[in-house]
RNA sequence: GCACCGGUAGCUCAGUGGAUUAGAGCAUCUGUCUUCGGAACAGAGGGUCGGGGGUUCGAAUCCCUCCCGGUGUACCA
């Protein structure tokens, strides 16, 4: 592409000695491999009709037979360009722009808060944020990969004032009555229980405010012995323990770090007092607050009126300690988006007095996951989707349809069906198309993929010829192979997984119909061919992969 | 009230200034084929791109306005 893009640069240069910046797009195949506006864009600057403008250019361009074909003309003045196969072969050869080369840069995501249960949206966000940081790897970025997660604050006061009453105590020793495998859930249930008690009773609202300080006091002794600090740190651990299940389960790559809120606590702290004298802060109604109202945002609560920090206080905190600990070129936070807002607000503080830092941060959101689909969800407590509920579901849809599970193709269908979609609007999961073996599904390009494998073991032939001189449909699968990359460029710049799934299925299907009526294994055109089902297989390798998603061989 | 994210075919979604018929999948209907893994291929029906204005040679895409859904809006995260 890039041969292309210079030769209409140079084409324009030598006739109208103006530098344009080509921009290539690919049309509908009937219209040509590559399309350009440069007519239009040069018609304002020289005053002339884009088509004449296209028409000058026209005669230049054919002149290169080595790359180009054909040229024409279209609508208001758009050149389209075919591409000589040698040419749209040589695509296929060209790398990746690294263009976070050198950059480090950081990853946040998945941020689970112990002492709470998995839901849904933990899957998801996992998920997306493992693929985003694929994507900038790929880029060339020396990722780290970041996992955050609330172990003080309100949330788990209101579980630990559950977790107590339960055990009829501060009594550390009765957790041990409480079966491995039955924790995550039990932990869940508590902090629904002492939610409850915090919203319908003031008594137990005001004892639960008294176990928040409590919590931090543990933190700030180092205490590891009183019975409320064994329970604590007992129960935090099977927190992580359950998180870190999950991960395996799913198979996403391992995080480099993982950060407490515990641990970021102070800093922050630290830094709302000293901003508090310099002004960026102020003092409202015993609380501490950013004047978010000045900014066209809205006011928000760093330290509340009980003098303890919230959670604006600790992103503080966690956003200077990234800061401290990489001096990352780019920090991506991925997250729902119904912190959007908060975010803002916590980073446009900041931006007063560290804008660097504010200038390098970046806030993907993304929506909720809801299910749907006449699969019963598990749900204990109503309307809360688990984690477990989705991979349960997807589970089950495979069972009923094809009477067995594989954890690949259970994996590749909740992976595919969460990713496929623009990251921003909510996501609504059907585990039966999800795991279907047609359509725009996961495991329909596992298929896709073993099926091209066994085309390839089944040949004896090991020379595969480059193409060259190719029929109709041959071509056709060479264009569509030869995109590969400028879609991985593309989605690594937008940070965009989902044009990957729809390039993936575009070309299975473009495979599809050329396997249809062309036949390969005992064929005059065998080692062509051949080499273009290795392409395309290799390519669909990678992509699946880039989603986090295996491409077995054999299924 | 204000802010943010959404509203495109019956359902789930691409497309976010450019070209003749606005594209896929699922679902529905019709064909092909004694199948290199048919878990395929070809085709049909189905859309006032939430409504209305505007800018432009050209708008699903940009601007204004209204409607609907979701989320957030001071001491939760």
């Amino acid at each position: 592409m890039n041969h292309l893009k210079q030769l209409i640069y140079n084409s324009v240069k030598s006739i109208f000695n103006i530098e344009v910046e080509v921009e290539l797009t690919r049309p509908d195949e009937k219209f040509g491999d590559f399309s350009t506006n440069v007519a239009m864009k040069l018609s304002k600057e020289l005053g002339k009709n884009p088509k004449e403008i296209a028409e000058t250019l026209v005669g230049i361009l054919s002149e290169n037979t080595e790359l180009v074909s054909e040229v024409s003309i279209a609508g208001p003045g758009f050149i389209n360009l075919r591409l000589t196969d040698n040419a749209i072969f040589s695509l296929t050869n060209s790398d990746i722009d690294k263009i976070y080369q050198g950059q480090t840069i950081i990853a946040e995501y998945s941020d689970p808060n112990p002492f709470k249960p998995l839901h849904a949206g933990h899957l998801y966000t996992t998920l997306v944020g493992d693929v985003i940081a694929r994507l900038l790897e790929k880029g060339g970025a020396n990722t780290v990969r970041l996992n955050y997660g609330g172990d003080v604050g309100r949330h788990v006061a209101i579980s630990m004032w559950s977790i107590i009453k339960f055990l009829g105590g501060e009594s550390p020793e009765k957790l041990s009555e409480i079966p491995a495998s039955e924790r995550p859930l039990w932990l869940g249930q508590r902090y629904v229980e002492g939610n409850k008690a915090f919203e319908e009773n003031d008594n137990y609202k005001s004892e639960i405010i008294g176990l928040n300080k409590k919590v931090y006091e543990i933190h700030k002794k180092n205490d590891h012995e009183s019975n409320f600090a064994k329970i604590y740190w007992t129960c935090r651990e099977w927190s992580y323990q359950a998180f870190k299940e999950l991960y395996e389960q799913l198979e996403v790559h391992p995080f480099d770090r993982f950060i407490p809120e515990s641990e970021v606590v102070n800093l922050g702290v630290k830094t709302l007092e000293d901003q508090l004298i310099s002004g960026v802060y102020k003092k409202s109604d015993g609380a501490v607050i950013f004047k978010g109202e000045d900014h066209g945002l809205h006011d928000r609560v760093f330290i509340n009126s009980e003098g303890l920090p919230t959670y604006e206080a600790k992103e503080v905190g966690l956003l200077l300690t990234k800061w401290k600990d990489y001096h990352f070129d780019k920090s991506v936070i991925i997250t729902a988006n119904e912190i959007d807002q908060y975010m803002k607000v916590v980073l446009k503080s900041v931006e007063q007095y560290e804008p660097e830092l504010a200038k390098r941060t970046l806030h993907i959101t993304h929506g909720m996951v809801k299910l749907e689909g006449g699969v019963k969800m598990s749900s204990r407590k109503g309307n809360v989707i688990t984690a477990k509920d989705i991979i349960d579901s997807a589970n089950q849809a495979s069972i009923e349809s094809r009477a067995e599970t594989n954890k690949e193709t259970v994996l590749a269908a909740i992976k595919y069906a969460l990713v496929k979609n623009r990251v921003g609007g909510d996501v609504i999961y059907n585990p039966v198309e999800s795991i279907a073996l047609e359509g725009n599904s996961g495991p329909y390009l596992q298929y896709a993929h073993a099926r091209a494998r066994s085309i390839l073991a089944k040949s004896t032939i090991d020379d595969l010829v480059v193409p060259g001189d190719l029929q109709k449909d041959e071509r056709s699968l060479l264009r569509i192979i030869s995109e590969f990359n400028e879609i991985i460029n593309k989605s690594i710049i937008d940070l965009s997984p989902h044009l990957i799934c729809n390039y993936l299925y575009e070309l299975a299907q473009v495979f599809n119909r050329f396997y249809e009526s062309n036949r390969v294994i005992g064929d005059d055109r065998e080692t062509i061919r051949l080499k273009l089902v290795e392409l395309y297989a290799d390519r669909l390798k990678s992509g699946l992969e880039l989603l986090g998603i295996t491409a077995p061989d054999r299924m």
